[in-house]
DNA sequence: CTAATATAGTTCAATATTAAACTATTTTGA
DNA sequence: TCAAAATAGTTTAATATTGAACTATATTAG
């Protein structure tokens, strides 16, 4: 298991540095993985949600949120019922900007995929679903 | 692939969460994963290659390893015969920093390890070093 | 109802990291 | 040989992240 998260995280750097080297400007890693998880996941849009989704701090993800807001990917409306909330929505400008660094980044990770034939790419999926799903039930 | 790269990203961050919650001071999580490195891979040991083996910046290991010495975690000679080189050891008190630092983090995660069995683990080792492997090769 | 507690988000200072320019040494190749 | 290129490591400025304190709103419990 020591392997196994010694491998996971030389690979989370590895893909990063790819990825970070292939984003439009004004673009940084953070903004981009917002704006993914804004896409794949729009329901889960306020910044506490989105904090716990990624694991960083509260303050990180107000500063990542600011740039994001400054760039005009996102805007940030108030919650109708709890004054405490607000909700992220990402504008036509993120998506378009999400759409040019997704295809500046596919080139460099398409190989990737031809590395495991589609069974090893299901079962490496499910058990390091098994690993997030008890990480994430550990942080009670 | 993409999941599994998502996957990927996810895990590391909550393990680094826990892992920081855990470490005794004044060991940072860089200054952490510097150390064990130095005790599975000693021979692996100019600031270079472990800059590599980590893929993080060159500025980055300095600062790092500057803080490990000032602690006297470590100590850097200078190559013999290249005057450009150096190389890192880890000292006594080093390995009992990071003997504290284990001991601290092992409760945390032995359960982890039983969230698969043998052959998974084995399958998902072998899975993840492929990745590794290609990224590593991608990066000539 | 209201005081205590919890939750959402921001701010601030300290630290970490990146990216790029820089110094010093070694290697290469004409 | 020696100039050009490559390599090792440092420095610096800008940016990102943490951790903790803080404000404001909502929920809970007596």
């Amino acid at each position: 298991m020591y392997q196994v998260l010694t491998e996971i995280g030389i690979i989370h750097q590895l893909t990063e540095t790819i990825l970070r080297a292939s984003l439009p400007k004004p673009l940084t890693l953070a903004q981009f993985k917002v704006l993914t998880h804004l896409i794949r996941v729009p329901e889960v849009n306020t910044p506490t949600r989105i904090t716990n989704a990624f694991q960083v701090t509260k303050g990180a993800m107000t500063h990542t949120l600011g740039l994001l807001l400054k760039n005009g990917f996102i805007k940030i409306v108030a919650d109708e019922i709890d004054g405490r909330t607000k909700h992220v929505h990402i504008t036509k400008t993120g998506q378009d900007i999400l759409m040019q660094a997704v295809a500046a980044m596919a080139p460099n990770f398409i190989e990737l995929g031809s590395q495991l034939n589609a069974t090893e790419l299901e079962t490496l999926t499910k058990s390091l679903g098994k690993i997030r799903a008890f990480l994430d039930k550990a942080r009670e």
